[in-house]
RNA sequence: CGGGAAGUGGCUCAGCUUGGUAGAGCACUUCGCUUGGGACGAAGGGGUCGCAGGUUCAAAUCCUGUCUUCCCGACCA
């Protein structure tokens, strides 16, 4: 093992996240800028909350497909919005073996293309209705500037595409996903995320409108980090996706789509990471508890396996490190993989009957006697890990979120410490792009809640809505 | 893509100014001894200095180009 030095979160935030990353063991570099290793400890990780939210996804009646990887230029540049948002940053194919192509193909930055020209061919009738489709693949985006999960050229993703027969059912549709991800967010990775919609100028290319899931981060930075899309008509008139209705009339189909990534690793560590290193909600941790005995006698790894079976066969993940390592050492190990709950077996408190167990989210030692009911104190013990850590994050948002009048208050807001900044907005992207000018506060979403006072944060005009703003990632 | 910094065993870095046989700590291997917050002793293995050119009798060191990473900015669903 390595020697894993951690700068403090505080002293330097860009710093201590690469080193998490790094000391955690979740990812390295690899010789292909801004294509990251996603490595054991991190990718145990994304396949947790492949198997959460697939399993939601699969309850709400989606399938799994597969669409191809490469998009011929043609069929990409059949919806002008998308191309226009997309074109600076997709890699384009141009040869094949050691042939020119006759039309270059791009690696996909998103499968909106794929999907709707599989739909054109599909969709009939309205009984073909509604398709409910779902992938679990890697894209691409020529990022120029990356950074490990938050922003990689390369990563993994899951799109939904769907097809359906009315705009109230697929505008349900959108609102049902982007409750999904903000359960996801909330009761497993334990982050308090807001939801609302886009502003026009935010919003996904190509979509009627988009839906989004923001989480703030530790540092008060804003990450995306789920999104859904009303498409309307937009993208079955570009590619042509229509049927019969029961009228036997022709009809555009409505379409959604949406969204999560591997930024979610990211969204993790800086929500609930601290500066010896990762922290994991118990929910979405791979292993949930780490056993380590101290002192090799036979009591000691009799007892160290009962308890690692009993957990186990109740569905707790637990493992015992019987590494040759010093208890120190395995005690620092398992903190900066962020595992949430330690037991300790070791021989001195066996002598008094005890064993000791130690919270990785407060440090809090909790002695037990040795007879407990090892399943039932340990569940209850993991839920209020997750518990804390969302009441820690909650906390943490409430004390980041500030009300803003004016622009000079905005800037003085964002000079002090950043964070969500609640503010009226008029509506007109005039504002929006001074208000960017400010260090490039952007809109985060637009809130449900009340006008604060009525007037544009930019202007002083009457306001519309009231947005949250912030910087992001 | 602009401005700045950096690339030397797995990691952190020294050496470069003033070219002359590649160094340290940690990690790793073996043996011994240990185990309650990153143990200890002894003996070992491993790098050709990001990559490609150039200058030179000689390049980690000087020059040019290039790639990668980090920071700031621009850009970014």
């Amino acid at each position: 093992m390595e020697n894993k030095k951690i700068t403090s979160r505080d002293v330097d935030f860009a710093k201590w996240y690469t080193d998490v990353v790094m000391a955690a063991s979740l990812a390295s570099y690899t010789s292909v800028k801004g294509c990251i290793a996603i490595e054991p400890n991190g990718y145990a990780i994304w396949e947790k909350m492949v198997s959460i939210l697939d399993q939601k996804f699969k309850e709400l009646g989606h399938t799994n497909v597969q669409m191809p990887l490469l998009i011929p230029e043609n069929l990409l540049r059949k919806e002008g919005e998308l191309v226009e948002g997309f074109a600076p940053e997709v890699a384009w194919v141009t040869e094949g073996g050691s042939n020119k192509l006759e039309e270059r193909h791009c690696i996909r930055p998103t499968s909106e293309t794929m999907f709707s020209d599989y739909f054109q061919k599909h969709v009939k009738s309205y009984k073909d209705l509604p398709l409910l489709y779902n992938q679990w693949c890697n894209v691409l985006r020529w990022e120029k500037e990356t950074r490990p999960f938050l922003r990689s050229r390369e990563f993994l993703w899951q799109e939904g595409h769907t097809v359906r027969a009315t705009s109230d059912e697929a505008e349900k549709e959108v609102y049902d996903m982007m409750d999904v991800y903000k359960w996801f967010h909330h009761e497993i990775l334990a982050i308090p995320s807001i939801t609302g919609k886009k502003t026009e100028k935010e919003k996904f290319a190509g979509a009627e409108y988009t839906l989004t899931n923001e989480a703030l981060m530790y540092n008060g930075v804003s990450l995306q980090a789920g999104t859904s899309h009303y498409f309307g008509q937009k993208f079955s008139r570009a590619y042509d996706i229509k049927f019969q209705n029961k009228e036997n009339k022709e009809e555009y189909a409505y379409q959604t789509s949406w969204g999560t990534t591997t930024r979610m690793i990211g969204g993790l560590i800086m929500v609930h990471g601290d500066d010896k290193g990762l922290v994991l909600p118990p929910r979405i941790a791979p292993r949930q508890v780490v056993i380590i005995p101290i002192g090799k006698t036979d009591k000691v790894m009799e007892l160290a396996s009962k308890f690692n079976k009993e957990l186990n066969d109740n569905n707790i993940v637990s493992y015992i490190d019987k590494s040759e390592k010093t208890p120190g050492f395995k005690f620092a190990e398992a903190e900066v993989n962020g595992i949430p709950l330690r037991l300790e077996v070791g021989e001195r408190d066996l002598e008094k009957d005890n064993i000791t167990f130690t919270r990785r989210d407060t440090s809090e030692k909790i002695i037990e006697n040795v007879n407990i009911n090892i399943v039932e104190v340990t569940r209850l013990l993991l839920d209020k890990i997750q518990n804390n850590l969302y009441e820690k994050a909650l906390k943490r948002r409430e004390e980041l979120t500030f009300e803003a009048h004016n622009l000079d208050e905005m800037k003085e807001i964002l000079e002090n410490h950043p964070g969500f900044i609640k503010a009226d907005w008029c509506g007109s992207e005039e504002c929006e792009v001074k208000i960017k000018e400010l260090k490039g506060c952007k809109s985060r979403c637009i809130t449900e809640d009340k006008l604060i006072d009525g007037k544009c944060v930019c202007c002083g005009n009457d306001a519309k809505h009231n947005v949250i703003w912030g910087l992001q990632y």
